[in-house]
DNA sequence: GGGCAAAACTGCATGATGGGCATTTTTGCA
DNA sequence: TGCAAAAATGCCCATCATGCAGTTTTGCCC
C-alpha cells in the first residue's frame, strides 16, 4: 500500500513488494495470486471481522438490525481508525479496473457470507436474504463512495445516515 | 467462447484465440487487455442494449416499471434466445475468480449507466435511485443463479419471478 | 538442549502476457 | 484511381504465474 501510494500502482512490481517485505518473489506468489490481491489483503481482514460480528449477534435478534449492529461494532473495535485507509483504496480501485474488478469479487464474497450467516433471522417478509443483504452492501458503497468525496465527516457518520434512508422499506 | 467450453478456461491462450479468429497476438491486445474481457465482450453487447432500450422507455414512466420493460424488450428483441449462452458464462465465472472479478466489474458499470438512465424519473419515495439499481441488479443476479441451477423453465419466467417479489417494497 | 518431521521459504526455469514502437496493410472517400 | 486515416501486424522486452526441487525455519517431543 505505501508503497503504491508513493509511485502509482503501475510502477511498483511484485519484486518490489517482495523487496520491501523481506522475502523473495516466489514467497510472494505463494501467498497472492497478483498484485491485486495484495493489496486487497487488508480489506479482506475487515471482512472477515465483519462477517465475525455479525455471527456473534444474537440468534433472535433480526436480520437487518443485526447487519447494523455489527458494521457499528466492527468500526469502533478496530485499534486505529480505518478512515484513513478506506480512502486510499477506494480511490485506487476507481482508477485501476483490475483493482476494482478484484474488489468487486471480494464484496461478492463477502455477500455470500453475510447471507449464510443471516441464515434462522428474521427479516423484513417478502424480501429475500439474498436481496437484503444486496441493500445493505449498496448502502455501504454509497456511504463510502459519497464520504469519500466530501472528505469531511468520519465513515461512520455517514453509513448511518446512508442506512437510516434505506431502513424505511426494509428495517421492518 | 467454443474453445473455452472445448478446452477449459486454463488450457486457452490468447495466441489460440487469435489463431482461430484469424488475427494476430497483437491485434487481439489492441481490442481486448486480457483474456477475460474477450470472453465477456458478449456480455458487455447485452449490456450496452439494456441501457440503449432504458434510454428509450418515455421519460415519464417510473423508474422501476422503466426498468422492468426495459429487461424484457431486451430479451424479446435479441434474436436467438440468450438461455444457453448465459448459462455457460455462469458457470465459467463460478468456477474463475478471475472471470467473476471482470464480471462484477461489468455489472458496476451497468450500474452506473442504469443511475444515469434513471434520471428525472419518478422513484419509490426514499430511496436512492443508486439503491434502486442496486436491489434490481440484485434480483437479476438471483435470478440467473436460480435459474442456472434448476435450469428447467425459461430464463425471463425466472427473472419475472423474482423481480416481482422484490417489486412490493420497491416498485411504488 | 537436541533432534526430527512438517511447514515455510527460496531459486530456477518456462510458457504466457501486456504493451510500446515502427511498419505494413486495409479501408473509406474524394 | 489515389491518398490519408485507421486497422493490423511484427518485433521486442519487462513482468508475471507456476511447477519442481532443494534449503531453511518452526514446532514439538524426548
Amino acid at each position: 500500500m505505501r508503497l503504491t501510494v508513493e509511485r502509482g500502482f503501475d510502477q511498483v512490481t511484485v519484486e518490489a513488494i517482495a523487496e520491501a517485505a523481506n522475502i523473495s518473489r516466489r514467497t510472494f506468489s505463494n501467498y497472492f495470486a497478483c498484485k491485486e490481491e495484495a493489496l486487497l489483503h487488508g480489506e479482506r481482514l475487515y471482512i472477515d471481522a465483519f462477517v465475525r460480528h455479525l455471527r456473534e449477534r444474537p440468534r433472535e435478534e433480526a436480520a437487518w438490525p443485526a447487519l447494523r449492529a455489527a458494521v457499528r461494532a466492527l468500526y469502533l473495535s478496530w485499534g486505529k481508525p480505518m478512515d484513513r485507509e478506506w480512502a486510499a483504496r477506494t480511490r485506487l480501485a476507481r482508477d485501476h479496473p483490475s483493482l476494482l474488478a478484484r474488489q468487486l469479487a471480494n464484496q461478492a464474497q463477502l455477500a455470500q457470507d453475510l447471507e449464510a450467516a443471516l441464515d434462522g433471522r428474521a427479516g423484513p417478509p417478502g424480501v429475500r436474504h439474498g436481496v437484503l443483504v444486496a441493500v445493505f452492501l449498496a448502502g455501504l458503497r454509497t456511504a463510502v463512495v459519497t464520504w469519500s468525496e466530501e472528505g469531511e465527516r468520519a465513515l461512520l457518520a455517514v453509513v448511518d445516515e446512508v442506512l437510516d434512508e434505506v431502513e424505511a422499506p426494509f428495517g421492518g
